[in-house]
DNA sequence: TTTATTAATTAGGTATGTCTAATATATTTT
DNA sequence: AAAATATATTAGACATACCTAATTAATAAA
């Protein structure tokens, strides 16, 4: 089966819904995604017979293992972008809908230098102070003056 | 004309085939972008119809107005995420490929912030140190005891 | 327990963007 | 200038992923 950005749109969507309710049925999915209901029923079908669901007509959907650690990967991409994109200061509203649409380009090596960057970031004991530093950047577009020679 | 992701990467291979020859051929381009002539072919008439290059048959193409300015926006998204993907330590080859699958999702806000960020961190005099830090970070996932309560 | 309502599916279409094979035009060689 | 080669286009198909309208199944209300 081949994992196109649609399908990690649905096998995500599935998941988030799973962990509230413990299945997803096509009307969850159909509100979560924007989508119409036959467009879902079509894609549980594929999904169900590349053994990434446990689809059967009326019933409740869940992910199969593979399906699963498809979409974790897909998640854990997602929250990586996202904390990034708050980092740099990017608007809540805006850093969680690019983080949908990226997640899906980027490669492993990518998310993991992110994922260090990040961390590296948050666990600097000047995080607070570099941070105030940024901000201040981007409104003037200088660095401050106190720090000039340091950062 | 809709902007798919597909029309922003035509009118970016005709821009950069153009720089270099002054116009494009559909060789040219089925050659940058791994596709069959045909395919270019009839994106060529559509872009032309949609006012974003001068095409006629059999002829060398170019850009409008408007397709130079699309694509250029392009490129410039294309040239910050490469450039922060660098900056992180994702290898070239790596960031080239993904800049070139990210650079259709970012929004505005997202290339701004991410513009801020990379001259925020080119023009800090302590960027150097900072990358060396940063290097050793990604290899022991602790920071250099050296800078310990400051970085 | 029949009726009404809600949810899911099937049927039939559409747009996008790709392909291969066949044909037409341009260009280069002889 | 005719033949050979390279390039471009048309024709016809296909996969993906979406839609609306009509039908069927399941669930809730009377």
């Amino acid at each position: 089966m081949n994992i196109t950005q649609t399908v990690e749109d649905y096998l995500e969507a599935i998941y988030n819904i799973t962990l509230r309710k413990g299945y997803a049925r096509t009307k969850d999915i159909s509100r979560e995604l924007e989508l119409s209901s036959p467009s879902v029923t079509e894609m549980l079908k594929r999904l169900g017979k590349g053994g990434l669901v446990n689809y059967e007509r009326y019933g409740g959907t869940t992910l199969t293992k593979e399906g699963e650690r498809i979409a974790k990967s897909v998640k854990t991409r997602h929250d990586t972008l996202r904390t990034l994109l708050k980092i740099i200061l990017v608007s809540d509203k805006t850093a969680e809908r690019d983080a949908c649409k990226i997640e899906h380009e980027v490669s492993p090596e990518t998310i993991e230098q992110l994922t260090k960057f990040v961390k590296f970031v948050e666990t600097a004991s000047m995080y607070p102070k570099w941070l105030e530093h940024f901000k201040k950047f981007c409104g003037t577009g200088e660095h401050s003056c106190e720090c000039k020679g340091r950062n």
